[in-house]
DNA sequence: CGCCTCCAATCGAACATTCATTCTAATGTA
DNA sequence: TACATTAGAATGAATGTTCGATTGGAGGCG
């Protein structure tokens, strides 16, 4: 998940990853990290600048990944209802198979401890921006109602993380038909 | 919005939404909600047994805060979609009118913080319960596709949070025309 | 009423602990 | 030799919680 990394970074990041999921930031403090991942503070301090530079990192570097996924397949010659649908797919397989990244963002997103710059980065090179584009299409092509793309992007990708949420604490069942069906509740929500 | 408890309680709890809301739970200390608030660090302890207590009993305050509006007026001779889309309104205002407590039960209705009984039963005196047997009702009266109602809510309350979301952020204008839409999107989501 | 008693309520200094971070010494490596 | 990397003890600030002293006011009694 982070490729980008030397291999210390890489353990400090996969680790306070699984300790903010498990028990909050508040409960992962540095020599936590440092004993779980088996490098020292020292190390630790020599690779990051500081406790808030990890946690930004570990946002920075999910979002990215993140974003390399949704967008997989969508940029080919297929109609639009095919390619939306796909990044949408994309976006459920990759939640499911990568959970704790997905409650991370989900949880820290709003959270004043990610610098508004990060939030910001991270906008503009995540799936939001790319995806909006597409809804505009969708509703040029007289797919979609007259909406704002904007707004409906939020609203799939509401029902979307909700769903998805209560899949991962097991309030939910979610399995193939019922992907299907999430996304094609998406697709008539807003179809003309 | 913490009527049933005494004054110090009350002013504990807003005082302790309000900060964590600004500054993450990570940042706010007893001795600055004590400051904050008024109270003395003793008295806090005299009301409340601990830091984790306070807000266990912030969450359950505002879900039952929270459940009582989104309920009001859902239980009327009126037809099922009158009375739906008066519940997904009720909801709207309500996390337009207290955003802390909208913010809060956002962040921390999967963190680990908050104890498996008190979001147990958050869940159970809460709106999600009611809300889904009206769905049910709209499943046999064939107005809504065959599928799980607790999937339909779900998906229906992810859309509305994060359009709700995205406006407190200023990402987006949420007027009565964007409201109208958004509920009708809901509504045809699903609608046979 | 005036005085006393009593206990809940309030206070904030004190406490042990834990925290993020620094520092110096040791180690690997080219 | 020289320099980047690692280690983990040390540091001081800050944390959640406790505790003994103080206050306030309700109620009993002369």
């Amino acid at each position: 998940m982070f490729d980008n990394y030397n291999k210390v970074q890489q353990a400090v990041l996969e680790t306070t990853l699984g300790l903010i999921i498990e028990k909050e930031l508040q409960a992962t403090s540095m020599s936590l990290i440092a004993r779980k991942s088996g490098i020292s503070t020292g190390s630790i301090y020599h690779y990051f600048e500081s406790k808030e530079a990890i946690i930004n990192e570990l946002y920075r570097g999910i979002v990215t990944f993140n974003g390399h996924k949704v967008l997989d397949g969508i940029y080919t010659g297929e109609p639009l209802r095919t390619r939306l649908e796909r990044a949408w797919r994309n976006l459920i397989t990759l939640s499911l198979e990568y959970p704790q990244g997905f409650q991370f963002i989900e949880q820290y997103s709003f959270s004043p401890y990610i610098y508004d710059e990060v939030k910001q980065a991270a906008y503009e090179g995540g799936w939001c921006h790319p995806l909006e584009k597409l809804y505009a299409e969708a509703v040029e092509q007289k797919l979609f109602t007259a909406m704002d793309p904007k707004f409906m992007v939020q609203m799939h990708y509401g029902s979307i993380v909700y769903v998805v949420k209560s899949a991962l604490n097991h309030y939910l069942d979610l399995k193939d038909e019922e992907i299907e069906g999430l996304i094609d509740s998406c697709w008539q929500s807003v179809s003309l």
